[in-house]
DNA sequence: TGAATTCCTACCAAATCGGTAGGAATTGGC
DNA sequence: GCCAATTCCTACCGATTTGGTAGGAATTCA
């Protein structure tokens, strides 16, 4: 019940790019977060998988967001970098158990995504949220 | 960001305990659970310590709750059983850092706790969540 | 005294976390 | 065409956490 550092780490990155014109470089990052590049460059590859950065190689490549930061939300982006550790616990997930905790379960991870969902990068990148 | 199974069994033996009179048994708790008794005294152990379940030893012991199943709120279950991974994430709870993603972990962990304050063992043991 | 029980301490295998390393593939600029 | 900059892919690795097991001491009741 804990954030990894790779997902505190994604919304770093994340709200440097809201902030940036050019795409930025995992070496730039670095410099900015205090994170090795390599390990940012596993970090921005899940984000590009989900289609919230576009990543383009090569010379003046780099990442940037491939939509507005207004139309990112942090449920895809937290259950992306969670991978499928955000998921109900298993005996729920795999429908047949019924067991007296599982509406809890449901109940908490319902609750978890509707706050991320109601977030978006820009509210975070701009401080305004609540 | 997932549910320990320390956590899913706690709850779990938590909701036997709620529709039992007599003192239960790790062993027979063993037996309704499918989880080994010996594990199960650890689970048990966290949950007496925070003074959700009195334990007595020797014949004729076993564990039963403390209070009325509507006066244990599953948010003190959680956040005892889960350990010290309920806080905020590091560079949050250290009070210096204000890292522009440091707003969106703690509304987060604030409505975790919320949901899970917000829901007593009686209504899991009776299925009445919401 | 003996059986049943919790409590305490130590240990352990497997999984996960948080990276590192090396190089292949791609791209832009000269 | 070549070189430098960059992402992408695969493999590895140490430390920590998870999910237990084992053995026995302390306590309690009959």
């Amino acid at each position: 019940m804990k954030i990894s550092s790779k997902t505190h780490y994604g919304v770093q990155v994340l709200s440097f790019l809201a902030v940036s014109e050019k795409p930025v470089s995992a070496k730039e990052l670095e410099k900015c977060t205090g994170v090795s590049s390599k390990y940012l460059e596993k970090v921005l590859k899940i984000l590009s998988d989900i289609n919230v950065v576009s990543a383009t190689r090569g010379a003046n490549g780099g990442y940037s967001l491939s939509r507005n930061a207004e139309q990112i939300r942090m449920g895809e982006v937290v259950r992306a970098l969670e991978e499928d550790n955000m998921e109900i616990i298993d005996c729920v997930a795999k429908s047949g158990c019924c067991c007296p905790s599982s509406k809890l379960w449901k109940k908490l991870f319902d609750g978890i995504n509707e706050i991320l969902d109601g977030v978006t990068l820009k509210e975070i990148s701009e401080g305004t949220i609540l």
